[in-house]
DNA sequence: GTCTATAATCTGATAGAC
DNA sequence: GTCTATCAGATTATAGAC
């Protein structure tokens, strides 16, 4: 076999491994995986994921990285909001709030993951971390491409979007209580910070 | 030693294991609670504090209630809202918001505690949760008692505060990135679901 | 790369002497 | 009520044979 083909055969078998863990984590929680259940998971032993990962913090971090590209993947076109290709700003903004609101309470785990600071003793490394920075800042360039670039209010969205998630996840799992708010929500934020999207349409209708 | 002092002085040693509970886990985290640290901080063998308390789950227990009876303490003003007492609704709303974001991000340990699930193996007892839904329905009272009766602009209240204190203590712990936020947001939220409570003052002010 | 064996340590909880 | 002793189990991680 040559380098090539083992280096590839290794990153499948890695990636075995992350969604074995995914799969164990959404069924008993993050603090609840072990790499006794994960490598029975996988059919091998513990120890033998060693191999692959030089500790169990570094199998989190690869969830951690993984979480964050299927973040940014989604995001894609909230970047091109200022590209010309998005004629309604509003309609974007409340896609992209639903949008983010269903990645959210789709996996409640994954959530905690990226976006809380809960599991003990999982820092994310430098690399991780600056990927999960970057998609950040992205989608703060495609609010200022919008109109909206007080950081500010970039803050105020996340809090908001964040707060209304969080409260799904913790209060009402499973539910729809606070997903039917997104949609008030965006309006109540569009109104107060970002009225130039709400009713560029109109301007000139009037008689 | 009369039954009484007896009961006191045990309900004095469940006090002060509790308060010992709170110093560690702000120091290591609520996952980092071990009993044998418990024990060493109040004195004792960990084996001991099974005199006071059945399991660990029960000290948790204590904490939450404790937790909330001092959120339920803050909140009592909020309660008068409608009682006559407030002079000016808008004002008393941003004080409550004020309260509730220092609340939580002034000791970030409780607020995970109290607000989020992500203790591992804890559920409150049916007491403790009882109480917890207390507190939260004299707010949706005081809420109503100033024309906010529609339980969804309460719940749309909630899911903002906890967003703007959640991203203060995941994001700027310790800063005032989000706290800056929490004025703008109340006037945010006033200006779309109570503007009767905003400008009350101004009727009949004009010639 | 995978295994067995095992180190080293931590955990919550119980039994029983005093 | 507090102790000693101990259970019964978990955990991550390493060493070395194959």
């Amino acid at each position: 076999m040559s380098p090539d083909r083992r280096a590839t055969r290794r990153q499948e078998t890695k990636d075995e491994i992350v969604a074995a863990a995914w799969e164990l984590v959404r069924e008993q929680g993050l603090a609840g995986l072990t790499l006794r259940e994960l490598g029975k998971q996988v059919g091998m032993k513990a120890q033998s994921l060693y191999s692959y990962f030089a500790s169990k913090s570094e199998i989190f971090d690869a969830m951690f990285r993984e979480g964050y590209l299927a973040f940014a993947a989604q995001n894609d076109d909230l970047d091109a909001l200022g590209a010309g290709t998005a004629v309604d700003g509003a309609a974007a903004l409340r896609q992209a709030a639903q949008r983010f609101f269903h990645f959210c309470t789709s996996d409640p785990v994954r959530y905690q993951l990226l976006f809380q600071r809960t599991i003990p003793d999982f820092v994310p490394s430098e690399d991780s971390y600056a990927l999960a920075l970057d998609v950040f800042e992205r989608m703060t360039r495609g609010f200022a491409a919008v109109g909206l670039d007080d950081p500010a209010i970039v803050d105020l969205w996340t809090a908001l979007l964040t707060g209304l998630t969080d409260q799904q996840i913790s209060n009402d799992p499973g539910g729809h209580r606070w997903e039917r708010l997104v949609d008030p929500a965006v309006d109540m934020f569009l109104v107060a910070n970002a009225p130039h999207l709400l009713a560029p349409i109109t301007e000139g209708t009037n008689p």
